[in-house]
DNA sequence: CCTCTTTATGCAAAATGTTGCATACAGCGA
DNA sequence: TCGCTGTATGCAACATTTTGCATAAAGAGG
């Protein structure tokens, strides 16, 4: 439903190709909204036929064309009003905590491992979001308010990752005491 | 792809009806893991037919029948093979994160509203997992293994809970400051 | 020259999930 | 008796997402 308000709100500031968001949809706005490039193209062409995106071909050297997709004013009006419209959430689904469920003396060891793995992936993602951080917000109070709102969404990022991984380090000592009193294996 | 797992998770101590399961849903598993009633009569038909449960009905006084499903033998062994393969994560998708990247002077008012919602309904679930944790996991210590799994989601629940307070809180303050810094209205 | 990677776009099928509706029976309160 | 709520199951249509495949041209490296 919104991915439609994700794309187009990813081409407030630059006209992009379907490629190119493809790629900013996995460094930014991705890390909150993930969408493969099928769903990214498709999208884009219903855009531009709702007249929200106006859409060029643009010839390259050495490369492909490409088509660069930029938002109509239209399209700035129907982000503004969405802005206001009813908004959901759409939980997170994790396997890892359906396998806890399923904790036992057997399996164990392999969810340590699952989660030490998880901990090692936040980490490198923690790492990511803190250059964006110091790159472009080390001051948020100067930014123009709409770069403030992108900062709040960034520090979500932030702090959702590091409750994550002090999760993973509780669960990895409450598995790795409940194993050493069973007998490690 | 893990609706049916999770489903057969739930069914792992118990034998339920689809309508209780959609309950247990909205209750336990369901809060790391939605799923319609729809979705969950589909998949136990489905998983019936695979020989993973098996069903029967049963008649009640003063309430229609029901049908019971429980796992099967060959269920459970595919349940715990399921716990080593590969597993993902579906991140969540937030339309709010979304809008932030779309803050304005004008609309700044209208998202310090909706963050107060999320906040508001945050608390409300904190309250439920902390008296589920209280109810069934005051002493995990003493907790056989499988449910000490279970109550490391709920940590993950409750971790990621207050968390998400944390940010209202701050994203709340950052947003008062720069409304009122532009006058307020 | 051949293969691999990167850039760039797309179709089609399958799986998953949502929305709206339908049915049926029991009990409760007005 | 009428409407409401709760229990219980389901179909059908639609929207969304994933998976697998296909094409094509340029540059890099062996």
């Amino acid at each position: 439903m919104a991915l439609s308000h994700a794309i187009m709100t990813a081409l407030i500031e630059d006209d992009m190709s379907g490629y190119e968001l493809a790629k900013a949809f996995d460094a930014s706005l991705g890390l909150f909204w993930h969408a493969s490039h099928q769903q990214i193209y498709q999208e884009l062409r219903k855009l531009a036929d709702k007249g929200w995106l106006n859409r060029r071909e643009v010839a390259q050297r050495g490369k492909p064309d490409k088509i660069l997709y930029g938002l109509t004013l239209a399209g700035r009006e129907a982000l503004g009003e969405w802005v206001y419209r009813e908004s959901r959430v759409q939980e997170s689904k994790d396997d890892l905590l359906v396998k806890l469920y399923n904790l036992s003396a057997e399996n164990i060891g392999h969810l340590r491992v699952e989660i030490g793995e998880r901990r090692e992936a936040m980490m490198q993602r923690l790492y990511l979001y803190e250059r964006i951080r110091r790159g472009h917000y080390a001051r948020p109070e100067v930014l123009p308010l709409r770069r403030q709102g992108v900062f709040l969404a960034l520090r979500m990022g932030i702090l959702a990752g590091e409750q994550y991984l002090a999760w993973c380090d509780e669960a990895l000592d409450l598995l790795a005491r409940e194993q050493e009193k069973r007998g490690p294996r």
